[in-house]
DNA sequence: TATACAAGTAAGTAATCACTTGCAAAGATA
DNA sequence: TATCTTTGCAAGTGATTACTTACTTGTATA
């Protein structure tokens, strides 16, 4: 019988509200993100979420710009470090793996928000996000042809394409099966991609 | 200044609905879905989509059902074809990205509206294709490995689950490139997998 | 031609949506 | 202690949602 939530810096507000969006999102799917229902699990008044975000869009985008922060730069981190070609593909695509997997609704409100509503702002902030992991991989991929160590005859686009399906296929399975076997997994497809790029 | 549409019969409606529920989730995205839109695109006001079905659920249920009979069917038969296991992938792969060219909305509404709503029935249903398709595409693979082709040294699970990131990173792609050559796409998408098939 | 049914509409419905307003009170600073 | 800013809430707002109701009209068949 609460009668009114703790006092907080909006800091702290404000990371709690991104926090519950995305286990909603995850646990609950998008069309549960209600303010009204985002606020009842913060254990807010839906008042409150607006004292520290002006509109649900701007707390989406800053969950993109999370993402951004946390995800892309540190990707772009691994694919530049001067290690060999193939120790920089294992730390990319297991890094890849391990946050989606921490950070559970990102998946899904990346690529179901983009196609459900049609925010051209959102929609441009993933589009980079998708085309700065498809060029950080490119990168490793391209570094390892170069030294030699994978075949030239492989189109680095389309292998750059193909990974980008991998995040997905880890959400989808994870949703559809609860005992899903997340820790093979980023082994299993770094096989298959090394598979691919043998001379 | 049109007064009233032209009488026809709820099969021919049916469909005309539906194909235009597609269109809007292709081109304006899953939330422009409602009944009030989809009745003005389709030239019928709003109480005639519900003479015709009985829910805005059942019109999402009926497309997916036109999936399972058109797209799933088709693709098991090809997988039980008794030519040679790569002239199978090739027709699989090939039939798979074609259909989903010539059904945009498809991917949309099958990865998105599993993840927005939370309908249970219908999140079986997706799961059903989802599966199925890992099932053809894997009884090929271990057609062509029992035929000794292809490499015995792999994961066909994992590979099946890379597999189905392609229709996905497909309609990304086309989303977001409006100048997107679709027709390399299977090809390309097809020799990554030989690659990885390699003996 | 009379009848019955199928397919159409306009104008509602309650529920839910994101968001606002006016006010209370906690906490920092003077 | 007095004042000011920040954080909270209850109770709204109009817009939009899926769906219903009551009624009209086209068309096939007896």
């Amino acid at each position: 019988m609460a009668v009114t939530a703790q006092r907080k810096p909006s800091k702290t507000r404000r990371i709690e509200i991104k926090k519950t969006a995305l286990d909603i999102i995850y646990s609950e799917g998008l069309k549960k993100l209600s303010t009204h229902h985002l606020a009842a699990k913060a254990g807010i008044s839906e008042g409150t979420i607006f004292r520290h975000f002006n509109s649900k869009k701007e707390i989406i985008g800053s969950i993109v710009k999370d993402v951004k922060a946390m995800l892309v730069t540190r990707l772009h981190d691994i694919a530049m470090q001067d290690t060999a070609p193939d120790k920089r593909l294992e730390d990319f695509i297991c890094y890849h793996m391990q946050y989606l997997k921490e950070n559970k609704g990102i998946t899904i409100l990346l690529f179901t928000e983009a196609s459900y509503q049609n925010n051209k702002e959102l929609k441009e902030e993933l589009d980079e996000i998708f085309h700065l992991q498809q060029k950080y991989f490119s990168k490793i991929i391209l570094d390892g042809i170069l030294d030699g160590i994978w075949s030239s005859d492989i189109s680095t686009e389309s292998l750059a394409s193909l990974y980008m399906g991998i995040p997905i296929i880890l959400n989808i399975e994870i949703n559809l099966n609860p005992v899903f076997k997340h820790d093979n997994f980023c082994y299993q497809m770094l096989t298959l991609i090394l598979k691919a790029l043998k001379k």
